[in-house]
DNA sequence: CAACGATTGACAACCGATTGCCATTTCTTG
DNA sequence: CAAGAAATGGCAATCGGTTGTCAATCGTTG
């Protein structure tokens, strides 16, 4: 009579245990229970009747060890502080686990040396690594990719499988939306200087400006953080614009926060558009108007692609990328051009 | 000539790789690189210079293995949707990488079997963990701090330890606090039946309350989630109290939205306070007064216990318990109990 | 110069699994 | 009933390290 699971004298039973109990070797014990088929249908009974009652739980080390895969994958987030990571953390999580592979959560700091090395050390560790907003090159990247089995979040470089929020064609809404709203002078807050988004999004908003011949200026750039948004706000008030179009939530939030301080008034006097509708984009004062992006669906993409990748064996996977659309969500800090 | 780091060519170079390369056994390298006194002044450098140039890292399942030491400490949160785990999440991960540990991120979803299984197959793969409101009861837990360091936060159990975030006190501040507004009808809004801390508030409200004579009444339960606000808000307009404190910041966000739904005006018709101070608790419309917790220090905390525990070799670690204090916030959900 | 102790490095067992290969058993079929 | 094929289970090598044990080497001293 062994008590229910949680019982557990001393060490963790292991697969000789398991083995001696029921009276086979080890191997056979290995099989029976990765490889049903190969093993007699009474023996398999005995072995796992004799698992269950040891507790018995294969070590992952050494099944990695020896088999070579270790069931896990690396996550690396360029600062676990950012909201917008933590749908996507939601989203890996989700996924990973259904898989039954264990998520390595890495804050890389926004460092690309922390990431390179953080990268040389999973090399061994994890199956696979999925890179969010990495800081690397092009080129380091690629080099990631061809030896291990990689997934980046919005950044684009060929031989690299990527999932991207098409965050430009939402942008570019939001931009009919400030023209249709009489906005003529519209300025936009962008990111770190190496963010592949940022830049992404600055192109596109820029010809589709021209496109419609109204004015858009790039101010910044500045850190993705809330306390960034005093100096874009300021920026933004000084620039002339009527409307402000920022790289994300983060940043907008700040804007506001920082605007009401000047007596700015929102929509009044200013509109803005933020992006990535995270946590608290809608009940932020006035509610944000902002790109929703499916953020922990591109997490769960990314983990899908991820798996696909790492169980194809060999062969040229083809080399894949998915672009999840986007939609521009109005909320209340936008709204009819001043009159002046 | 070997490339700067990111090169690798096929398979990643082993300890022997290095021994051959250097000419010693795979023994000498592996002391050389852990305990450097063994081994000659000149043999070390050479063995440091050749696995400096094959790049070598050390097989972390490999040294798991044999080291019986795995360097990896899982964290398991109930609900990776809640801003309150990120703040957790960002302190041990932090604290983790700092002592060179890696966090195995788990989401329990709030299930204890869940929990349950998780912790079993953990035991083997991690060297500790920490779990944050935990589901499980009492005697679970003490079997599995038996036999695995284990640190709880915001969980109370004998021979468990533990890191308390002492919101009680804080939210007996909010009571006064309510009460110098002239408020003598006030309603807790309760968390899940099963949660420690919300117990553990309403049983200290309650004696506090009846010490200064005022009436509290207690409602709920109610999921900690922004869509529990509706229904708590709903039943704190019918209770007829005039202020609400609420089980956490997610409840009293929800609660501010419904009552700006309904007409009723925070704080002139109604004052709502908050507990934990989380991401959006300052920009919430009104701003949030609420009980600030140091969460992350919680995090932090949780890992130099844990850490010390599993340093600690045998004895018998003094049982420990960190209490982080606690303090009343005051933004402008709060105001003076309207005139009769 | 011989003997001694201290230092250094190699050998081999081990951690807990997986898996190729082979021997044995069992069942089927001529 | 015998022979061959299929099913079954065991042995042993292997994954990449760690570590106890012991032999060889070094320098030192009497």
């Amino acid at each position: 009579m062994t008590a229910p699971p949680g019982f557990t004298p001393g060490k963790p039973a292991t697969i000789h245990d398991v083995a001696a109990l029921s009276g086979v070797a080890a191997s056979t014990v290995s099989r029976a229970l990765s490889n049903p088929d190969r093993v007699n249908f009474r023996t398999r009974a005995r072995i796992e009747a004799a698992a269950a009652q040891l507790n018995y739980v294969p070590n992952a080390q050494a099944k990695a060890l020896s088999s070579g895969q270790s069931k896990a994958v690396a996550v690396l987030v360029s600062d676990i502080t950012n909201p917008f990571f933590f749908d996507i953390i939601r989203g890996t999580q989700l996924q990973l686990k259904a898989a039954g592979y264990t998520q390595l959560l890495v804050d890389t700091e926004e460092s690309d040396e922390v990431e390179t090395s953080t990268i040389e050390q999973l090399r061994n560790t994890a199956d696979g690594i999925i890179l969010t907003a990495s800081r690397l090159s092009d080129e380091s990247l690629e080099q990631i990719a061809a030896r291990l089995p990689t997934v980046a979040i919005n950044r684009s470089v060929p031989g690299v499988a990527s999932v991207i929020l098409d965050t430009p064609t939402a942008t570019n809404q939001a931009l009919d939306h400030l023209i249709s709203l009489g906005h003529s002078h519209i300025a936009f807050l962008g990111g770190p200087a190496t963010s592949f988004s940022s830049t992404r999004r600055w192109d596109a908003l820029s010809a589709a400006a021209e496109e419609r011949g109204v004015e858009v200026v790039r101010l910044g750039p500045f850190a993705p953080r809330t306390y960034s948004g005093a100096a874009a706000a300021d920026a933004l008030v000084h620039s002339g614009a009527t409307a402000g179009i920022a790289f994300n939530d983060l940043i907008a939030i700040g804007m506001l926060q920082r605007l009401r301080e000047r007596g700015v008034r929102v929509p009044e006097d200013m509109s803005i558009v933020g992006c990535d509708d995270i946590f608290g984009a809608d009940f932020c004062s006035p509610p944000l108007t902002t790109v929703t992006a499916p953020v922990e669906q591109a997490g769960r993409v990314a983990v899908t692609m991820l798996l696909s990748k790492i169980n194809s064996a060999v062969g040229a996977p083809p080399r894949s990328q998915s672009i999840l659309p986007t939609h521009l969500t109005i909320r209340s800090s936008t709204g009819p051009a001043p009159h002046k």
